[in-house]
DNA sequence: TCAGATTGTCTGTGATTCAGACTGTCTTGA
DNA sequence: TCAAGACAGTCTGAATCACAGACAATCTGA
């Protein structure tokens, strides 16, 4: 056991959102070079990506599923049509939505994208061999999981469900915080 | 294979970044009521909790383990240090260093904390049964020490290669962002 | 037809990061 | 002994960013 533990800070390598968090680090900061050609970086990678495969019906919808605000969805599918890679199209359903897909340039530029980013998460998860790396991913699958399925029916620990109620509303509170090369987000 | 996965967004469930970053930010929502005692929440618990376990010897070596900029833990210390749960202390060995060490107070509350802390990871965990928690830890350590192993090491990956250059310098990038609850941070 | 809910958008406010300057201290070399 | 450079901690200012709130357009149900 602790084969490698005895790498991390001590008192730390318990501390399961300090993992958690420098694995995100660790993985953004792998990742970045890939993102970075694309509008808005990572979080730019993940609308386009919700677009091309169609996860959802609206930009709310689409804000939910990868933890944003509504309001900062504006402008990350604002970017992406300016660089040509999604389009905003009027749901012929319901006229309130706009429907968000991708260009056939879109589709080419995330898999390109895409490749970068397994060459990248495969280095992240180089200490794993490949058997360990699957497990790995299955592992975070299912606790993701289990949190979303949890996020609508309270749970049996108090402290949990309390601290949900106010945490419904898109809340997020983390990924990436890069690409600082934004200019004229907001007109005058 | 794939049982649970069907809960998760098509096409997201395979986007390593996003389960991380759902993982963490669901470990953020479970734990928040836990850590909003401490003053500076998370991050506040993140510092005392080096500050007990003495994993450093100096505030830019605990932001550099925490991933913290150095002018910000400045003011973690400093609401600890009005709390009451550390001290600065001259390092007689070298007058330029602080010691920021526990009092305590601040051992008592780190120990009342974390008690809550585990039991929201344990829920954020229940998915899992117990060596498979365990597995997960096991698997995640590694990836972080994998990780901090190579920081300094240039790796063989060029994409990750490049994108370490300049994220050396107090990047970090993720972590919480909740705890608004700041007031008079700074003088006038 | 009308009240209420929902989507997408815009604006303002406050929080937060981060570069840069500065002081006090240590180290090194002449 | 002294000067130059490096380093820790602090403070300030600028830029960025999340998010609540308001709004118009639209849908739904009575």
């Amino acid at each position: 056991m602790k084969e490698l533990a005895c790498d991390l800070p001590p008192g730390l390598e318990v501390d399961f959102g300090w993992l958690l968090g420098q694995a995100l680090h660790a993985y953004l900061t792998a990742t970045r070079r890939a993102a970075e050609d694309l509008p808005s970086g990572h979080r730019g990678y993940q609308v386009l990506s919700a677009a091309v495969h169609e996860s959802a019906r609206n930009q709310i919808e689409m804000a939910r599923q990868l933890g944003l605000d509504r309001t900062v969805m504006v402008y990350l599918v604002d970017d992406l049509v300016k660089a040509g890679l999604v389009e905003r199209r009027p749901d012929p359903a319901d006229r309130r939505n706009r429907l968000v897909v991708a260009t056939d340039l879109g589709r080419k530029r995330l898999d390109e994208v895409s490749c970068a980013m397994d060459c990248a998460e495969a280095q992240l998860l180089e200490p794993l061999d490949e058997p360990e790396r699957e497990t790995f991913r299955q592992l975070l699958r299912r606790v993701v999981a289990g949190h979303l399925a949890h996020e609508g029916a309270p749970s049996t620990c108090s402290v949990v469900a309390e601290s949900l109620k106010d945490a419904l509303g898109a809340d997020h509170g983390d990924q990436q915080r890069d690409e600082r090369a934004k200019v004229d987000r907001r007109g005058p």
